[in-house]
DNA sequence: GCCGTTTTCGGCCCGACTGTTTTCAGTCG
């Protein structure tokens, strides 16, 4: 069994007892031993087996090892199971909706006999939510409006949609006068691959006629709540903005409170309390005495750590890394040198192989892959072995004809379900670039799915694993697979994990990054453009690989082309 | 439920805002 399954039912265990009894305490202790496992480098299941002490393990005490045992042993356990017929499993659901917390969903289940989204609707819209004490007709709105969101799907934003957002809108924080400063914080700034919400700081000589300005955008539909230090507002498109007021001495650690992620900050605040002091979003304190804050570095440095970068800011592990001097540094966009996967006009692209080179050109890039599909992706019209020939020798010959670019003559070779490839060795093997990936037979078991990749892997042809578990954000769930086994492969194989930059991509997913990387696999970050402009994807892979704790000499197209030729050849 | 150079009990990060309230609980981040 995966960590991210135990994870997983630890995360429901605590869903079950904040509604069942509502200790917060607890509920934080079994959310954070589900983080701790999801990021944990070794596999549960081998630490037992090893006879490993798993009580041992930071986050995890005496009774949440046992619990690990048992799932291990019989796939769940029994407190899940009692939580289970205590509480209806369906009540997690009505606690997304916005403004209902476990108290008022508690509430609503033992006065109407709420259980699930469709009761709540009803009993609100028969005006039963106000009649209950404490409730009344404002929340029975906001619950209607709540639940309109919660079922349409939205909540959730792809990082370029917020992308999108942020620069319309900080076109229009610009102009206004009362505004001296601005960022974004929040998962955003962490760059993390979807979000809910988008949190922005702003220093204002005049809150006043900054919040009026602000309210007055052409983007905001709603005013959803107004005081002196916070306004949150609805976006047109239903994206919610909080905007945070702060002085100029507190901008460093607002930013750094509400970048998050909240584990990171309680851990912060605890480093704190440590030396007697105090971190909140104004500063940290020495009783009275500002210590820090007007910078987020000062913040860290006067807790005797470096600055970290946002992306590593998720409790993963930064903090220790820290302290140690251990924290990696981090891949950079301008680090970047070429991609390493593009289609053209010969499969599904839309562009011509020169249009593509034109491009990469443009972005300072000293090589570009030419990978289409081949013939199993029909719907992409792929290219069969004498048409793949064919197409390798057009792209050479517009490689020719250029002399700062090297363009590579590669394929994106389909995986059959049954791990061969859709294309002959022979033609592979006279190709400069070779990525395989599956298109196809997505539900595959863990089992079949792994032995699919790692013969791909294995095969002796192929040089990258193209986004290698096949999930669309907020579409399709990623296959599953045996991860460590997988990696361990491409490792020892010199078989490169692509980080695939599609904005519904971004896989490999960070998590995957950060343990392939150590299990000593390496990685490339491409766009899987399939027009021109979608070469300016790559800083959403970037992104990824940052989060991923990757660096420099973990992406094979940081390298320069006379290096990259290198170790092509040597390959 | 976890944790410990305040150590086996009694803590657990901290503040803003709203709604329904006469002093605060609940939710959110």
């Amino acid at each position: 069994m995966e960590n991210a399954q135990v994870a997983d039912i630890f995360d429901e265990i605590a869903d079950l007892v904040e509604l069942d009894q509502g200790n917060e305490f607890r509920v934080r202790a079994y959310r954070a031993a589900a983080r701790t496992i999801r990021s944990l480098p070794q596999r549960l299941e081998d630490l037992a087996d090893a006879g490993e002490d798993l009580s041992e393990i930071p986050d995890i005490g005496e009774r949440s090892a046992a619990k690990i045992h048992e799932i291990l042993a019989t796939g769940t356990c029994e407190r899940l199971q009692e939580l289970r017929d205590q509480v209806p499993a369906e009540l997690t659901d009505v606690m997304r909706v916005p403004q209902l917390g476990p108290k008022t969903v508690m509430q609503l289940h033992r006065e109407l006999g709420i259980e699930n989204l469709d009761d709540l609707q009803a009993a609100a819209e028969a005006g039963d939510v106000r009649a209950l004490e404490g409730l009344g007709e404002k929340t029975e709105e906001a619950v209607l409006a709540g639940l309109s969101s919660v079922r349409s799907g939205r909540g959730r934003y792809l990082l370029k949609e917020a992308a999108d957002h942020v620069a319309s809108l900080g076109r229009e924080l610009q102009g206004i006068a009362a505004i001296t400063r601005w960022g974004v914080a929040g998962s955003y700034r962490r760059r993390k691959e979807t979000v809910g919400d988008l949190d922005i700081v702003i220093q204002a000589a005049d809150r006043e006629a900054a919040a009026a300005a602000i309210i007055d955008l052409s983007d905001v539909e709603e005013v959803v709540s107004r005081g002196r230090e916070r306004l949150t507002l609805r976006l047109i498109g239903d994206l919610q903005v909080d905007v945070r007021f702060v002085e100029e001495a507190s901008f460093g650690s607002a930013l750094l409170y509400f970048t998050g992620a909240k584990p990171h900050s309680i851990e912060l605040r605890k480093l704190a309390l440590e030396r007697g002091w105090k971190l909140n979003e104004y500063g940290l304190y020495k009783g009275d005495n500002r210590l820090a804050g007007a910078t987020e570095e000062s913040v860290y440095h006067r807790l005797n750590l470096p600055w970290i970068a946002p992306e590593l800011r998720e409790d993963r592990g930064e903090l220790d890394a820290a302290r140690a001097g251990g924290l990696p540094e981090l891949v950079e966009l301008d680090q970047i040198r070429g991609d390493l996967h593009a289609h053209t006009d010969a499969s599904d692209g839309s562009a011509g192989i020169r249009a593509m080179a034109e491009a990469a050109r443009e972005h300072g890039y000293a090589y570009l892959a030419i990978t289409d599909h081949s013939k199993r992706v029909s719907v992409a019209h792929g290219l069969d072995d004498e048409a793949i020939a064919a197409h390798a020798r057009c792209i050479r010959a517009v490689n020719e004809e250029l002399d700062d670019l090297w363009l590579m003559a590669g394929v994106e070779v389909d995986i059959l379900d049954d791990g061969s490839l859709d294309l002959r060795e022979t033609t592979l093997e006279g190709l400069d670039w070779v990525v395989a990936s599956i298109h196809s037979s997505f539900d595959l078991d863990e089992r079949a799915m792994t032995e699919r990749l790692v013969a791909a892997v294995e095969s002796g042809v192929v040089h990258c694993l193209g986004h290698p578990t096949t999930r669309m954000l907020r579409k399709r769930d990623p296959v599953s697979f045996d991860a460590d086994r997988l990696f361990a492969a491409c490792a020892e194989r010199g078989v490169y994990l692509e980080v695939n930059a599609q904005p519904h991509r971004l896989d490999l997913p960070d998590a995957f990054c950060q343990r392939a990387k150590r299990a000593g696999a390496r990685f490339t970050i491409s766009t899987d453009a399939h027009k021109p402009s979608d070469l300016g994807f790559m800083p959403y892979g970037v992104d990824v690989a940052r989060r991923g704790w990757l660096e420099r000499d973990d992406v094979l197209n940081t390298m320069t082309v006379r290096r990259l030729r290198k170790v092509l050849t040597k390959a």
